[in-house]
DNA sequence: TTGGAAAGTCAACAAGGCTGACATAAAATC
DNA sequence: GATTTTATGTCAGCCTTGTTGACTTTCCAA
């Protein structure tokens, strides 16, 4: 991480970007991002009697297929009632299958159907499209910017988490 | 992690970086990235009977002191109801000054009390530590990156209220 | 065989969104 | 001056999504 973008003090250390107002700058943007990532898949959603739990639900459901609960529970940080109150509507719905494990029987893997991955593609797709159209705009080593800081904003275990979801891609 | 650096097609443009799979880690960036951005006010917030719905409102009342009600409603993105609800105990346990307009007695603007203020800068500045952690971890590069793609993912109506807070700071 | 983990369920509650209806005061307009 | 529009506040009720606590069923493993 180099040689521009920060001035440096007379010790050689980076100053500048992290002025309180900088700072704030930093947090109004993630307010203000984070309405625009949700806006597409919210518009969607309301067509349905789903919200934003079903969204997070399918897509990571979608993204590690057979998952457990459990690990479904660890990944999208809420409790078991929480999470089984959705779970429950997308099962009913036929958008989720929920298969007995077969080592232990105890597990329960997750899978969506096909009309649950037509719906999750839907969703998958607004969302991208936001983010393809921003990464394209900011290019690509804004884009590499981008994951660092938001890599480093996690919490250790989040991060963990997030790695180690299909590491195969990045 | 790779090559974002971007790889460049024959005519020049940016390649690779625009697959489902980077695009895919970008939104799961996102995901978790925001459940840090939010996680320390919300240790703080437990101790009191307040929310991120009252954080969000003495975050921006400190940012523009005399804000009327209208203006803060456009820049959360709520409702009335919802803000009134919010800012009447904000008023009522005397963290937030509600003052007649001056010009327009129809309008209210709003100020932090000195209460008020001490909340805020406490939340503020839980936030600001992860935020400036993050900053230097990631270097100045990144950070230039992490807001062009954070500004690029807004609406267009929620980018002009951010780059109208304060323009002074940027 | 028994303890405990995994999962599901029921009940109750809270925060914070929403809509709709209505009240008031003040500004703006006709 | 009368009327309309705007800014704000408030009441009532609903929804989603989070919480805790208590309890049951299943079944792996010591």
């Amino acid at each position: 991480m180099s040689q521009h973008g920060g001035l440096r003090g007379p010790s050689g250390e980076t100053l500048l970007f992290l002025t309180d107002e900088q700072l704030k700058k930093g947090i109004e943007a993630m307010f203000f991002a984070y309405r625009g990532f949700t806006a597409d898949p919210d518009r969607i959603l309301e067509n349905y009697a789903y919200g934003r739990a079903h969204h997070r639900a399918l897509h990571f459901i979608n993204r590690s297929p057979g998952t457990t609960v459990n690990n479904l529970l660890s990944i999208l940080g809420v409790t078991k009632q929480s999470l089984n109150r959705v779970l429950r509507t997308l099962i009913e719905d036929g958008l989720v299958e929920s298969r007995v494990g077969r080592r232990d029987k105890r597990e329960r893997n997750l899978h969506l159907t096909a009309k649950g991955a037509d719906l999750e593609k839907d969703l998958s797709e607004a969302q991208r499209n936001r983010m393809r159209t921003a990464f394209r705009t900011a290019g690509p080593e804004a884009v590499s910017g981008f994951r660092q800081v938001l890599e480093a904003m996690m919490d250790a275990e989040m991060r963990r988490q997030y790695n180690t979801l299909t590491d195969a891609g990045s």
